[in-house]
RNA sequence: GCCCUGGUAGCUCAGCUGGAUAGAGCAACCGCCUUCUAAGCGGUAGGUCAUGCGUUCGAAUCGCAUCCAGGGUACCA
């Protein structure tokens, strides 16, 4: 990456400097960190380090530092010039024809770091209860937890997808209870929910159980017992959120079953062992764990008085059994009205002798849904959108994208009218745009041209031999001519590298989609500015390999957030 | 009360490991299609970085306090 090479000759020069007692007072260079960044103003360089921080070991005034370490740098690769305490990188035009000249070598591979430090992770997100449809809300870890794996298998890592399946509490004896009133109505009996607002809360009341009643009613005789039509709601449920991940695009390796968890024997080993441990005492007729001994705000519960387990209790063996499965890092993608169970799950961990460090949770703020111009808050007494109806409206591609701009942190407000409009206030057809507007470049490059007033056809610009050739034999010295007019975008196409790495280590998919919006903008730009179909056969043929990266880096960048990278539009 | 997020342009948001004149998209206004996709480009205008105090040569960025918004604070999942 230029920033690591930029780091890299700055230190170097520091330290020649500091060996040659150049710099004062100063005596060594370790534990120095600099940052490197863009200047403000793009005609002091590409790239700047800000020396200032020496300044106080040294006792020497920044500009006279900076103008040292300038002098002590020794390379063709770029010139630099000094403006108070920073130094300013030009680069040299021979190393950004390289960075076109690697995008077609290394291809979709291009971005990949060389020697990544790898981990296997077990990435959970989405893990909703098969009780009914998912909500927008879920669609927001779908795409986020999918856009993720896809990152950080992209930097190197091992990544395992998996989808926790809560499919062994009272909310399934709900569900079951649910059912059975939808079918007694189906079957013309005068019954319904519960019309007290405590009591209906013991039932799942929405309309999307209707077509499950009718569907039991075809393949069964009527039945009462609520433990039958529990598990055939269950199964029918987990089968429509499995069609619409797929759909959604979204690959989960394992679909883990809570219940299973239970009957392996792995939640009582738990237990037994917390209470081996020491860690769990007799309170009021349950069983509580001593989380606030790990920093939790209090104990919790494991063991109700009825002698059942609460939820906490199964999530801890889930997690003991995600680290015994060999991973060395378990990320979690968690809504943040789960934020308080982080302590006591680490807690957990930790009491069961495991490193709780291991354990990544990434709290995700909710999302609302903007329709007409007007906030919709979900849940409560409004009607829930689901997923799949918001997919149905403004479709998978701008529904990932949507869903994956902005920061994890932050509130998402989901405007749909924005995201279903195919004009310039929507990104996502920005970015596609710009993919299309490439690939047709490069398709008007071998196709003969067809004069519309004349009737004349004439022929193609170059050969599909010549493209072929050109994108495989890359001419830098050719590049050269292309470089200045187009300097800006290939400084983007190489900040590829660096957004990548960022990205994976901060885990914020959301500066992919930045990027990749940045991207577009510079080649739109470029577009408006230089004919790469043109005269010049040689010029022609490095703006084609030009087109190529850029084709190539938009479509790695939209590979990784899930959405579709049209040839046209 | 306590815990977690957030508060930056009219709107939606970047920037937050402290550094040059605080950025982008949309909306507004003015321009650009006889040439590779105008679903595009160029330009103008728009700011007390919630507030106060502190740390620092230097604060949107770090610390403390206050205010506002959302979420959590179960022997529910």
């Amino acid at each position: 990456m230029f920033k690591d090479i930029i780091l890299e000759t700055t230190l170097n020069a520091i330290d020649k400097a500091v060996s040659n007692k150049e710099l004062g007072q100063m005596e060594s260079t370790e534990g120095l960190s600099f940052v490197v960044e863009k200047p403000k103003n793009p005609e002091f360089g590409d790239f700047a380090v800000n020396v200032s921080s020496l300044a106080r070991n040294a006792r020497i005034a920044p500009p006279m530092i900076a103008n040292t370490i300038a002098n002590n740098i020794d390379t063709d690769k770029f010139t630099t010039s000094v403006v108070a305490g920073f130094i300013n990188f030009k680069l040299s035009d021979k190393l950004l024809a390289d960075v076109v000249k690697e995008i077609l070598e290394k291809k979709e591979n291009y971005g990949k770091p060389v020697n990544p430090k790898v981990e296997k992770i077990i990435l959970e997100y989405v893990s909703a209860n098969p009780t009914g449809p998912f909500h927008i809300g879920h669609g927001r870890w779908a795409a986020m937890g999918s856009a993720l794996a896809n990152l950080l298998k992209f930097y190197g890592h091992e990544v395992y997808q998996e989808f926790y399946i809560n499919d062994a509490g009272s909310q399934i004896q709900k569900l079951g209870r649910s059912l059975n009133i939808r079918i007694k109505q189906e079957l013309g009996e005068n019954v319904d929910f519960p019309e007290d607002e405590e009591e209906r809360k013991n039932y799942y009341a929405g309309e999307y159980l209707i077509p499950v009643a009718k569907k039991f009613l075809e393949e069964n005789a009527p039945a009462e017992d609520i433990q039958v039509l529990s598990d055939y709601a269950k199964k029918y449920m987990e089968q429509v959120q499995k069609d619409l991940l797929e759909n959604f695009r979204v690959h989960f390796d394992k679909f883990y079953s809570e219940l299973d968890l239970h009957n392996s024997g792995k939640v009582e080993k738990c237990f037994k062992q917390l209470e081996a441990n020491g860690k769990l005492y007799e309170k009021e007729g349950a069983i509580w764990f001593k989380s606030s001994e790990y920093g939790d705000d209090q104990d919790r519960v494991l063991k109700k008085a009825d002698g059942s387990n609460t939820y906490l209790t199964a999530d801890i063996a889930y997690h003991i059994d995600k680290i015994e499965r060999g991973f060395d890092r378990l990320i979690n993608i968690w809504g943040a009205d789960h934020h308080g169970y982080i302590p006591r799950v680490k807690a957990s961990i930790e009491a069961l002798g495991e490193d709780p460090e291991k354990l990544e949770v990434l709290l995700g703020q909710l999302v609302n849904l903007i329709i007409n111009g007007e906030e919709v808050r979900m849940g409560k007494r409004r009607k829930m959108v689901t997923l799949d109806e918001l997919i149905e409206e403004v479709g998978i591609d701008a529904t990932r994208f949507w869903m994956s701009m902005r920061s994890i942190d932050t509130t998402l407000d989901f405007d749909i009218e924005l995201a279903k409009r195919s004009t310039d206030e929507n990104p996502v057809f920005y970015v596609q745009y710009a993919h299309a507007r490439a690939c047709s470049i490069l398709r008007n490059a071998v196709s003969p041209k067809l004069d519309t007033e004349t009737g004349k056809t004439s022929p193609a610009p170059m050969s599909e031999d010549e493209l072929k050739s050109a994108l495989e034999n890359f001419d830098s010295e050719a590049m050269l001519k292309a470089i200045p007019t187009a300097k800006k975008l290939v400084l983007k196409l190489e900040e590829f590298k660096s957004m990548i790495d960022y990205s994976a280590k901060t885990r914020a998919v959301y500066t992919v989609c930045r990027y990749v919006q940045d991207l577009a903008g510079e080649f739109h730009s470029f577009y408006n500015s230089n004919r790469v179909i043109c005269d010049d056969k040689e010029l022609m043929k490095s703006r084609i390999c030009l087109i190529y990266a850029i084709k190539t880096v938009l479509a790695n960048a939209l590979d990784i957030l899930g959405v579709s990278a049209p040839e046209k539009m």
